[in-house]
DNA sequence: CGCGGTTTTGACCTGAGTCAAGCCGGGTGG
DNA sequence: CCACCCGGCTTGACTCAGGTCAAAACCGCG
């Protein structure tokens, strides 16, 4: 497959797009923290690329837990269904900016053949991803994962200065993706913490990846 | 995107393939249980169908903690990569016969755009399968783990006559799949059998599911 | 009928969950 | 400018689902 798994070409602060040679008006919409982008069961009409933000997408059992699928950085493509309605919400953490494609503009591959590659490759980095996160979920402890969602993330934020990068999303969130409780990642943080490995910001919500040949050796 | 969901064109017992109009002769390969396929880290020069039997594709950490991304049967498309290598193991699980492709026919976009297709479709439907497993991973009971384990077995293997399912794989296989260990996973199957929600074989691989409602239910 | 690998069962242990307070920081209004 | 609030974070004490270790039991097979 000729898919380039280079750095996406929309990245951080590119809202501008360059689109084959009829001009579509993309639509860009903003959303406030813990707004809902579209919801678990929508039909699927469009699909989405980051512009600025985060976005985490999710599921909610009936009794509700929940399970996040993902969080989704600036540059991310998400929403993309095989089938025709969403089988996860989608919601802003913080202020986010997306721009959203109509799903039909897949369909043609002439002129914007561009796009459905682009689609195609992150379909692929989702796959690769989600096969991450279940080596996580079912194989790691709860301090492993920690560990190792911290250098994922710090991987993916490069805007995040001199290794120290600010997590937009809450404990829950965290507890969520990782299948722990919002204790046992607090627990686990502060303990990475103690033992020199992160420093974190008064807040609490900036992390300083002290050591990383010691977290990735947890990452294993 | 065009991509249809319908059954795999190429389903349980059809080796025989209609390739574009140049007849590629296309390998076709066999092993033996526990037989290695390729392993991780090999150059992924070529991606697989499954003819008959069933592979697992699974990585395992250094001090020997293995995770089985997914188990793929009859007309599963399996090792497909980003990039260069394969991030993933694969094994034959039982006797196997595969079909490898080279990984370059996926380039031409020509002629055979058909493959290129399915295997567009194929990756979209294993992220489907790797969000649903990250699910049961991260937020189901080892109990709840099983059923859902079963229920989409069942699905997926429409030759099981009358809701009775032959289990391909060990209690090892199931257990490093679904995060478990074997002690576990015997301990619920067995619970559910006494439940009366599932019966078993003598050799306790074949399972006929007697209470798929209450299956589901644990599901979720 | 004995053998070897897989599965099951039992007794015990522990990592993470639960429940219940504190704590801290940032935002508001007096 | 500061006292107060409120939501998110942290901490502590206790519980429990599932892991661990060890031993049968079982099935299929030669």
């Amino acid at each position: 497959m000729q898919i380039a798994l280079a750095p996406a070409p929309y990245a951080s602060g590119t809202p501008s797009l360059r689109i084959g040679t009829t001009p579509h008006p993309e639509t860009q919409r903003s959303f406030g923290a813990g707004e809902e982008i579209f919801a678990e069961g929508d039909r699927a009409r469009f699909f989405y690329r980051v512009v600025s933000g985060t976005v985490r997408t999710c599921r909610i059992l009936p009794d509700g837990r929940r399970q996040i699928d993902a969080f989704h950085l600036a540059g991310d493509i998400f929403g993309v269904e095989a089938g025709t309605e969403h089988r996860f919400g989608a919601e802003a953490v913080g202020e986010v900016r997306v721009i959203a494609y109509r799903r039909e503009r897949m369909l043609l591959t002439g002129d914007d053949g561009a796009l459905a590659q682009e689609v195609a490759a992150a379909t692929l980095r989702a796959l690769a991803r989600a096969q991450e996160q279940m080596m996580r979920l079912g194989r790691k402890s709860a301090r492993e994962r920690i560990a190792s969602f911290l250098l994922d993330l710090a991987d993916r934020m490069t805007d995040g200065m001199a290794g120290s990068l600010r997590l937009p999303m809450s404990r829950t969130d965290i507890a969520d993706h990782l299948g722990l409780t919002v204790e046992s990642v607090s627990r686990c943080v502060t303990q990475l913490e103690r033992d020199g490995l992160i420093a974190l910001s008064p807040d609490r919500h900036s992390v300083r990846l002290r050591d990383r040949a010691a977290l990735r050796h947890l990452d294993a």
